[in-house]
DNA sequence: CCAAAAGTGTTAGGAGTACACCCATGG
DNA sequence: CCATGGGTGTACTCCTAACACTTTTGG
């Protein structure tokens, strides 16, 4: 019994403090100029997770991102082609300038704002949800939040990565105690001007030791 | 590009206060007399679910227990036939005697205590580690510990699951605590009378309106 | 001096942990 | 009356949540 299996990957970013989601549009049918989650189908000799990193260097010419596997849909009937099933992964990438053209295959690929996506083709808003309620769940117990931010960032910077991804206010006093219990940033000597008003400084993800928080008994509110 | 595609089932039960596993010797090369997790290939029009309750059926003559997707296995060289790849799933069985050998293909199943495994076939020790993990991190927020129970249990036997799953010993005061701040639990005007000494009240579980606890904002210590 | 974002501290409520004794029963 | 497991309460610590003003800068 063999089956066709694909890896779907969805690529999460920050831009203009909303989070983003990267979408391709189909050039062929079934579902022909709708828009798609990008993946491809599972070479002979790769694994999952190599094939998910080549799909996902090919949409976006990044490697060296954060990369976890998701869930596997395999409905029967998801794809009218016939029997294909999906492994899909999600990635967080850093807002810094990613094109997402940069990439071989690209029909045409463009971020969307989750607050306002297009219809999309197969059961991918189905996986678009589960993708979103796992990097929420994660946001609580890990470090994800910091995978969309550049090398050096501000609190406030910070803290809207938060709010965009669970989609309310967090109160910045809490907010920074909280991240100050952690341990896990560093100040740094250089400030953010922007505008006039108090510069703010800059600060540097300090931890690779651990990616679980709950160790330290401290976990983000949901 | 097509690939095969199994489903590997973990079945978890708790026997003589422990936790124990389902395994099937197998009949066949490659790994000819080894143990395994039982799985099966996923048929044409069936789906990713449906093979995985078909493959716990065909065990343990159980259904509507706990199945869970736990994750997907695909190195290139999991299986030294070639290409296959498997969505694994877990399942909690109540331990009320539930006999292996009740299943069709069944060539030999037995249980075995996580503490006293044997050497596993393929890439299957590392699926069972998985599925242990994922077990011990779900008990801390939501209310599977339950699926291991029958109807009415005592409050020792419900604590008897969770240090079975966790390996740890917990406080008895502070275990029924925090399942009376649950609200999850009904008592019984029924005991259990056992050996020489005061009975046990029996309870139920009385909380299908949510299965997720983080709402309540306790959880248990890991 | 005005606008704008950065930065900072206190209090009250509640869950987590550690810990020791009496109760009910059968033999 | 004794052995056995069932059942219960308190004190302390620490995280959480709510909440408002001062600081620094550019214009």
């Amino acid at each position: 019994m063999s089956i066709r299996v694909t890896v779907d990957i969805i690529i999460f970013t920050i831009r203009q403090q909303e989070l983003c989601v990267l979408l391709v549009k189909r050039g062929i049918p079934p579902f022909k100029g709708r828009w798609s989650i990008p993946g491809g189908f599972v070479l002979e000799r790769e694994s999952l997770e190599d094939a998910a990193r080549r799909e996902l260097r090919e949409e976006t010419g990044v490697d060296e991102v954060y990369l976890e596997q998701l869930y596997s849909f395999g409905k029967p009937k998801r794809d009218p082609r016939g029997r294909v099933i999906t492994i899909a992964y999600f990635a967080l990438v850093k807002a810094a300038g990613i094109h997402p053209e940069a990439g071989s295959d690209a029909a045409q690929a463009q971020w969307f704002p989750m607050s306002g996506l297009p219809s999309l083709a197969f059961d991918h808003q189905e996986i678009l949800d589960y993708a979103l309620l796992r990097l929420r769940n994660k946001l609580e117990y890990t470090t994800v939040g910091f995978e969309l931010l550049p090398d050096k960032f501000t609190l406030t910077e910070l803290q809207r990565v938060y709010e965009a991804i669970l989609d309310r206010k967090l109160d910045k006093r809490n907010f920074r105690r909280k991240m100050e219990l952690l341990g896990i940033l560093r100040p740094t000597q250089e400030f953010r001007k922007e505008g006039s008003h108090r510069p703010a400084r800059l600060h540097r993800f300090a931890a690779r030791q651990f990616e679980t928080l709950k160790d330290k008994g401290i976990l983000f509110p949901f």
